[in-house]
DNA sequence: AACGTACTGTAAAGCTTATGTAAAGGTGAT
DNA sequence: ATCACCTTTACATAAGCTTTACAGTACGTT
């Protein structure tokens, strides 16, 4: 499971955007990415300084995952985290300029779910994002349970990753699966290549970007090898849209 | 009718830009930026460096999209990135030359909506100015959701971009389903070409513009193909005219 | 009624851009 | 280091928008 995997955990049950909580007290840095992780979908809170971002942290509001930086003021990222971690197991990436105690960092293992030393792109950011919410959602099968689809002869089965086409399984990778499932929750419907890109690669559609044609592809492909009808459709200049068969 | 002009704008594939910010101290390339956005309908304002850019996009003056470069005297582009972020999400398109600093532009990549390395051609300048734009107007209007329509037989589910004329689907383009949409929204009102260029092709009208007539040509051409009476009427020198059959 | 003009219908050609996909390249996970 | 997978590149193709060309039509004028 991927970055999408949680917004995509919600969308069955309820709709409610992820959360993320950036604790750093550099203002520059937390408009950014508040401003980038809002264009993604999610619900953006922030907080510069230690004292406050700790306190938003336990204050009962959920947060999906916490962007914590190490060094500030008053109240540093390290003790942020160990005051956290003695009540919440919310998945935390601390962000660690260049110059920061680095046997401090490796020495310690505080509960942290990983390190992203600045500076770091959006790709960077994406790909622990994924990680993490991955590493995460291993641990806690408790939650909502989601459902099973079926849609034109397609099986999807979240809970176990599994595909069948006419009763014949598919090897899926998760993007595969996680694009496959959002046609398939908006069968019918035309899903824009935005919105895709956004939701289950995590990212805005860029200008060339091809990616999810490619997927999209590669779906079609191992569909084809099953069975012969066009599952898929092709909305020009829009996206990809589910055939249902009921017409 | 503005209602109805923001809702299928939400949907068209081409938008129209109304004003952009040049932000670039190179004197040669603003000229000829300016002159060809000009020359594409839209109003364009240039500074020529980085503070005086800056004052401009904060003015309160609104600007759908400023290109701005890096490599300005002064106050550079990250610089007034920075400080425009703090209070504007006005979508940023950055001009990098090559040679500028590619660590600064990994570190800070989430503040601008995208990169566009110099020199560059006009196709990819307008690739990436509709993406940024499409991406815009998407968070803007993500979740409104758009009603069926039935007007004289016609069945239209802008969802699935499907049409039906007495009960038989139809495959019509993505202008062709606007077009048809525009003018059911209208149904027994002129709407003038006029109206239809600018809103489903996102350009004033030219003289000896023939392309909506050959749209609506098509529209009919496939209509009849299902149903016999005339769904369409022209209004000669004004435009079209959908039937409603109840007059 | 005949004529002229401007507008419209539409087939066909031209042109631009989006898409499909193989192959190469890159990246994180193991 | 290897693997699995995602992304980018490159090119052929298809889709569809626009232009061209010409025939037909409305409508006012003579």
């Amino acid at each position: 499971m991927n970055l999408a995997a949680k917004e995509f955990n919600s969308m069955s049950s309820d709709f409610h955007l992820q959360s993320v909580l950036v604790i750093d007290d550099d203002h520059e840095l937390t408009e950014m990415l508040s401003a980038y992780l809002s264009g993604m979908g999610y619900q953006v809170q922030v907080k510069n300084d230690g004292e406050e971002g700790l306190s938003e942290a336990i204050s009962g509001r959920h947060y999906d995952l916490i962007l914590l930086d190490v060094m500030m003021p008053k109240m540093d990222g390290f003790d942020v985290l160990k005051k956290l971690r003695a009540s919440h197991s919310t998945p935390v990436l601390m962000l660690t300029a260049r110059g920061d105690d680095y046997d401090r960092i490796l020495g310690l293992e505080m509960g942290a779910d990983d390190y992203l030393p600045k500076p770091f792109n959006h790709r960077e950011l994406v790909a622990r994002i994924k990680a993490i919410v991955r590493r995460h959602n291993l641990s806690a099968t408790g939650g909502a349970v989601e459902q099973d689809l079926f849609v034109n002869g397609i099986f999807l089965s979240p809970s176990s990753q599994l595909a069948k086409v006419d009763d014949v399984e598919l090897t899926l990778t998760t993007t595969e699966f996680l694009i496959l499932r959002l046609l398939m929750l908006n069968a019918a419907q035309r899903v824009t290549k935005e919105e895709i890109s956004l939701k289950i690669l995590g990212k805005p559609l860029q200008a060339f970007d091809r990616s999810i044609d490619m997927h999209v592809s590669n779906l079609r492909k191992k569909m084809s090898a099953v069975a012969v009808d066009e599952k898929i459709k092709t909305i020009r200049g829009v996206g990809y849209m589910l055939i249902t068969g009921t017409h």
